[in-house]
DNA sequence: CGCGTTTGTGTACGCATCGTTCATGAAGTA
DNA sequence: TACTTCATGAACGATGCGTACACAAACGCG
């Protein structure tokens, strides 16, 4: 639930400390840096930002709401709309951007908070609408133009199309088996667009 | 590391008791299919397999070396390798096969187990070589027969073409952004062979 | 100004689980 | 029989959890 945004501050009393949140969501996204998920117990944030236990707990429902809150103060990105008029352009900037993020830091955090979610139905919940939910507006009104140019087949189902770019990308966070390499991104999205079977191969 | 196979017993003194192993295996199958992960924990596989805490700790490194052994113990299947001169139609097969299994239990404790593997290495190795591993052997194959036959393009990267198409499931494994259906998998399937641009789509 | 309300602190507690240690007995081999 | 290894049972210190209590601090309102 993300309690830090979510619990509404009445308007009557003494204010919540700005100051008290930032130095939670600081301690708690030092923490992630340093020794990853693991290295975030309520006890280490507290004792880190100077701050009561019972303060945290007063906020956030669990660590694991800290921990995505934290990542988003540190991590969240501008959202990028590229319009270059070519679906494949459009598709690999966006690609190039998130899984240039992903190599670094950013992206093994990324991986322990999706494993983490697995088993914390909140957790999970936070991490589709807060991170995947707003990545897949902006890539679907990029396919969407695409069609209406008639770039793309008409009849695809854009979920389906979406999965096909970025699963890859998730899968390969999350498996370690081969590296997130621009080389990767770029084949990726030209056998998504063009397809691979031989039959076409001679075309274009 | 898998403890109940890799560690080699001696051959003098008292042999390992097979008894206690399964009890244990069994045990620790019974509370991930009831519980998932979460239920999981040396004390509670011990009451349940009528065992002691030492023996557990003693053939295996961690909780999730155990519990990875009693997913492998109850739900390995055997892995098919269908060949009917169709790439579109082995590999349709294949996935098919897959997120059957995954739509049932089995789907959501490996959903578990992957998670768990973000923060443990050693976890993550075991469900490399002893899950995804053997499986990629086996797509690898009916994607290098089809390449030997002219049905796919020569010039692709095999392990790309792999993450294109078991990357989307486990996204949709992991994520739970849209149900594993069979559908999706015959979208899935078609799309990647094809391609999703419409210039092609009056081709065949 | 003083009052009520809400936030934050500090301390302490009971609880659960972890991973380990130790002494002891059981079950094999040489 | 001597030796080795396996398995048990009970206990331990450590850690982090979530909560309770009393108290101090900061704000709006009458």
């Amino acid at each position: 639930m993300t309690g830090g945004k979510t619990v509404e501050t009445s308007r009557v009393g003494r204010p919540r400390s700005e100051k008290t949140r930032l130095a939670i969501l600081e301690a708690a996204a030092d923490l992630l840096v340093e020794g990853g998920f693991s290295a975030i117990t309520i006890e280490s944030i507290a004792a880190r930002a100077g701050v009561s236990k019972v303060t945290i707990y007063k906020w956030w429902p669990s660590r694991g709401s800290v921990a995505i809150d934290a990542y988003f103060h540190r991590f969240r990105q501008t959202l990028t709309f590229p319009d270059t008029g070519n679906v494949a352009e459009d598709l690999l900037a966006q690609m190039l951007i998130l899984i240039g993020a992903f190599r670094g830091r950013a992206g093994e955090i990324m991986a322990e908070l999706i494993g983490q979610a697995q088993s914390d139905p909140e957790l999970a919940d936070t991490i589709r609408t807060g991170w995947m939910q707003p990545r897949r507006e902006v890539t679907a009104l990029v396919i969407q133009r695409a069609i209406d140019r008639g770039e793309l087949r008409p009849g695809l189902t854009i979920p389906i199309l979406m999965d096909e770019l970025y699963g890859p990308i998730y899968f390969r966070l999350i498996t370690r088996y081969e590296p997130l390499s621009d080389e990767f991104a770029q084949e990726l999205v030209r056998n998504t667009l063009e397809g691979v079977l031989s039959t076409r191969s001679s075309i274009k």
